[in-house]
DNA sequence: GTCTATACCACGATAGAC
DNA sequence: GTCTATCGTGGTATAGAC
């Protein structure tokens, strides 16, 4: 009985809504924008809060990112274990691999229950933070998925030589990024309508035939170049 | 006599100063990061001046930002009209637009003289820049660009919807501003050798095969998919 | 007009009382 | 676990020297 009446009261639930409260305002304000003063008035709790629970605020934009993106990470690769398993031996199509990669992306985004969309856009910006613990932090954290994924295109490309295949994959991860990252006012640039910029089913068709299209290019260009005057 | 001597002494040293150690720490510690004592420091000159020649931090940003992306902008714009007036009345291969868009930026990267390299990658940053008035900062300043060249790729693929086109070209600038961008510990990632990061030949060589085959992406998948289990 | 010195308030972090 | 007080540092504003 205790227990049960326990378990309606988190055990960490201080942190929980430090958390929650933390991943939409560092999307609002940015990292350093967002105040521990705002941060934690949003959550309902003392400042000094977020110090005894995760000793610094670089600690606390860490465990934002790792709530979501270890399970995402490992999701991504299962996926990829599942697929290979069910292909036997045959080598995978790059368009699955690619599909295999995004899902766990465009479900993020459609779980409109957690914070998916805000997470995803917090995401992008953190590939261009300078020099913080934050960018060696990402890297890390997407090391083992990254080195999955290139070996699975390596096999499925036997043919495009290993360091084009990297540049390509470079290629694909800053498009999937910014596609999935970018704000309001980035989209109004290439004058995106914003009622289809979360219709995960038409993105992932999108996407998907481009960055196969583009893993996929001859080693030269398609069209024909006349000399500039 | 006066008048030459005075030619040694700019006018506005202080003001360049500033903008060139801007440039440098806000690649390196980001806009937040960088405060304005380090800047002053850096330039050599008072903390108020920057308060005194630009107004604030957000204006310097501002002004940081403009003294190189107007003229770059307006350099693409003239390389595209030069193209379509070579080529008369016949439409542009893709290919060639794209280049025309690459080459300000490669040439950049490649001008050893100014600070080119910091100043692609302080692009990059500020496209997931949030909330500041950044963010509309550069959507104003990209706004003609992007007309413009939209404009060409619509007569050069007359046979793509219009709203496939909106989205590739954002999947293209997405691939674009994050290659160009990003940081050694993005590179990290995908594994990417850093000697020939900055080898603008093969890079526009890269990108323009990979975005060209995106751009003339057939409307669905090429490659063959299973049904996954 | 240019530049400097300095004062002001908000921020992140910490120590210690409760 | 929580709160308050406090410290060093951040961006900003202004008064006055040149």
């Amino acid at each position: 009985m205790t227990q049960t009446l326990r378990a309606l009261k988190p055990p960490h639930e201080t942190r929980t809504r430090i958390l929650d409260a933390s991943e939409e305002l560092f999307m609002q304000h940015g990292f350093e924008g967002a105040s521990m003063r705002l941060l934690t008035a949003k959550a309902g709790v003392n400042l000094a809060a977020v110090n005894y629970h995760f000793g610094s605020k670089d600690a606390l934009i860490e465990a934002v990112f790792r709530r979501r993106l270890d399970p995402m990470n490992a999701e991504r690769i299962v996926a990829l274990d599942r697929l290979e398993k069910s292909a036997g031996g045959t080598p995978l199509a790059p368009a699955e691999i690619i599909r295999a990669f995004l899902r766990t992306s465009l479900a993020m985004i459609e779980d409109s229950r957690c914070g998916g969309r805000n997470f995803i856009r917090l995401l992008g910006r953190a590939y261009t933070e300078p020099s913080k613990p934050i960018r060696g932090l990402i890297g890390q954290l997407y090391a083992p998925v990254m080195e999955r994924y290139k070996a699975a295109f390596a096999r499925a490309l036997p043919n495009l030589p290993g360091e084009e295949l990297v540049w390509r994959l470079h290629f694909m991860f800053g498009t999937l990024s910014y596609t999935l990252a970018a704000t309001d006012t980035v989209q109004l640039i290439a004058g995106c309508k914003p009622e289809d910029r979360y219709d995960a089913k038409l993105l992932e068709e999108r996407l998907t035939a481009f960055l196969e299209a583009g893993l996929l290019a001859p080693l030269g260009v398609q069209s024909t170049v006349r000399k500039a005057a």
